[in-house]
DNA sequence: TAGCATAGTGTTATATTATAACAAAAATAT
DNA sequence: ATATTTTTGTTATAATATAACACTATGCTA
């Protein structure tokens, strides 16, 4: 059984379900109040929950944010290859799952000819239904 | 005078002279207490300087490190199109500055054909020096 | 060159994000 | 069944970052 199908713990189940809930990238302390009704009581059992649901590619961190959300395709194949769009405005996160991206980036060689084992992307601009108000 | 010309302040001097001497990325609080003999006294003058000196394409925050590293460039055209590699094992940063890897994420459409006005890429993997140190 | 706007400073306090350390229970593997 | 690994629960604290307010310096511009 590879790491990937292993079963959620208790924990981890609880994270995993409230970050799926939410449309949006959450923090950890929200995280932290939502599940407090259902045991949970301190941010190292969070933590450890997030770390564990990132290396099972269930969850990604948005760096900038320092927020979590979900694997759009609920189970990332390439946890260590990850890109993000961002909007300026309302903070939307979209995962952008993007094959030739993907093959662009893995691909790629820096002056010394050297290959990267993973990358993570965050681009920024102005989502569409931000540009739609902002037009009107 | 555009903004990128404008001189520096005595606190961004101090900050941007402490980080342009450290070949690896400076955290916020190491900055602080580094430039504390010389006047700087709390937090917010560090955070506002560094806050500018961003602003200015004169350095860059490393997002997943929380650390700040000074542009290769010395005054970076574009400081919201970045990328960087970073060693897993010694924790180094480079600044990556490669044209054709610049104009194609610029010029990267989503699903919904949109632009983006921004990115940070950051590249993970591990540095030549280490990698040799680890074939020995 | 006086007045006004903008940017920067200094300061205290506090908010937010994240981890260390340790003991115990649960799950898994041999 | 027992050793190993993983997860839990817990307290305390470390590390990162901002709010708010009074004041000073700088650079317009009229």
């Amino acid at each position: 059984m590879n790491k990937k199908n292993k079963p959620l713990s208790k924990n981890q189940k609880l994270v995993l379900d409230f970050i799926q809930r939410n449309k949006k990238p959450v923090k950890a302390y929200s995280i932290l109040s939502n599940v407090q009704k259902k045991g949970i009581k301190a941010p190292p059992q969070v933590y450890r929950a997030l770390d564990r649901l990132i290396e099972m590619g269930k969850i990604h961190k948005i760096e900038s944010q320092n927020s979590f959300i979900a694997c759009n395709t609920s189970d990332c194949e390439t946890p260590h290859a990850t890109a993000f769009s961002i909007c300026n405005n309302c903070d939307e996160v979209s995962e952008i799952n993007d094959p030739k991206l993907f093959k662009y980036l893995l691909d790629f060689k820096d002056n010394d000819g050297v290959k990267f084992a993973g990358y993570n992307l965050e681009f920024f601009g102005v989502c569409k239904s931000c540009e739609q108000i902002q037009k009107v």
